[in-house]
DNA sequence: TCTCGTTTTAAACGGGCGTTTTAAACAATC
DNA sequence: GATTGTTTAAAACGCCCGTTTAAAACGAGA
């Protein structure tokens, strides 16, 4: 149990600091001191700091793309012809009832942060490892988004896609300190959900335009 | 005149480096081995590596902002009431042929990934300096912005804005690894003005609906 | 209780980092 | 040609990094 708990401990700290700070700025001694183990656990448990990269990655993409998976698998038997708004909806709620009960009581930012990364950090190891365990879900998400608009070109559908990949992220990762820009900007708070409620139309008009 | 040359050096393997690996990952060993001049060189010149990096940003952010902020003279001499079209391509304009010419021959996807880095891996003192040295320009874009769209909320104009400038420096951040992914995808090769050509009629849609 | 595999601990290792130092090479002035 | 200020050069500094080692502590089964 106590090794259950060491691991875990670890993880969330690399998780943190990993989102706050990116890869080449978090040194074991950081994660291990936050962690409060002992600097060789991560060498003995993990082996290296690249396996812990990857570990953190697969600790939180693992159980979406599976959830992602099966509620595409779910959509699909239950409409043969989904729109762009039917592929999007599935994605939207598995990232947030994901977040929430799947993969813990983890913070929505700490989640967009991480996949920002993936985007922005990701060099030799990391790009081979989330290629050959997530590629699958990720073109099958694609073909979806294909089928929905044929007479779009898949390169047209491909960068619409990640521009609003782009949107979710950076917003996501950054709330907070958006929130206060806002806040200082126009003198009034908003709410996460205000943010939703404006980032949803907001993608929806760019993708479908 | 050796000198002019050693700084134009370093400056060059920095820009480089920098936009390929970011800043942690590069050092500046690797700066003045690939430019051929002493490591010593580096500290001589410019003090330090954060100065460095500065430098690095100030050559073409300085005149970038310059050729920016004359060319919206221009259009707003030109048209009283800029349209939020007329505005964006100002920018486009600006960057496609500053890039080109103000700036020297760099490459886009070197002008992008730094633009990139800016907003993904700016901690402290660069993001101090960035904002001392040009957030006057990035005020004065948003302001013709606000000014094409009066009956929107300052809220909506904000977060509109904001959600814009994510898939803006999204894609531009990881230009690379998208241009790979989209290789694999789609087996057309997209260049990084097609990506422009793609991204801006996507922001004006999401930012007008 | 002793044993043996697992986990934790403290300490050290070699290496790369940014920076500093000291002296040599150079260029311009008189 | 000597002098002076600037630029380059080589070497070393101390620091922090990821990793390894070797011993101690622990825990379950005999």
């Amino acid at each position: 149990m106590s090794q259950a708990d060491t691991v875990t401990r670890i993880l969330d700290s690399a998780e943190e600091l990993f989102a706050e700070k990116g890869f080449a700025e978090t040194s074991l001694r950081m994660i291990t001191t936050r962690a409060k183990v002992n600097l060789a656990a991560v060498n003995y448990h993990f082996g290296s700091k690249k396996d812990l990269i990857q570990a953190v990655f697969a600790r939180f993409l693992s159980p979406f793309c599976s959830k992602l998976d099966k509620e595409l698998t779910v959509m699909a038997a239950a409409n043969p012809e989904p729109s762009l708004h039917d592929v999007l909806d599935v994605l939207a709620r598995t990232m947030l009832t994901g977040v929430h009960s799947t993969v813990g009581t983890r913070k929505l930012s700490v989640f967009m942060r991480l996949l920002g990364l993936a985007y922005t950090q990701a060099q030799g190891h990391l790009r081979r490892f989330l290629k050959e365990n997530y590629q699958q879900t990720y073109s099958r998400f694609i073909l979806y988004l294909r089928a929905a608009h044929p007479e779009l070109s898949p390169r047209e559908i491909f960068w619409r896609i990640h521009f609003a990949i782009g949107a979710c992220v950076f917003t996501m990762s950054s709330i907070e300190v958006l929130r206060d820009m806002s806040m200082a900007d126009t003198g009034e708070d908003s709410g996460v959900e205000d943010v939703m409620n404006q980032l949803i139309p907001f993608l929806a008009a760019a993708l479908e335009r």
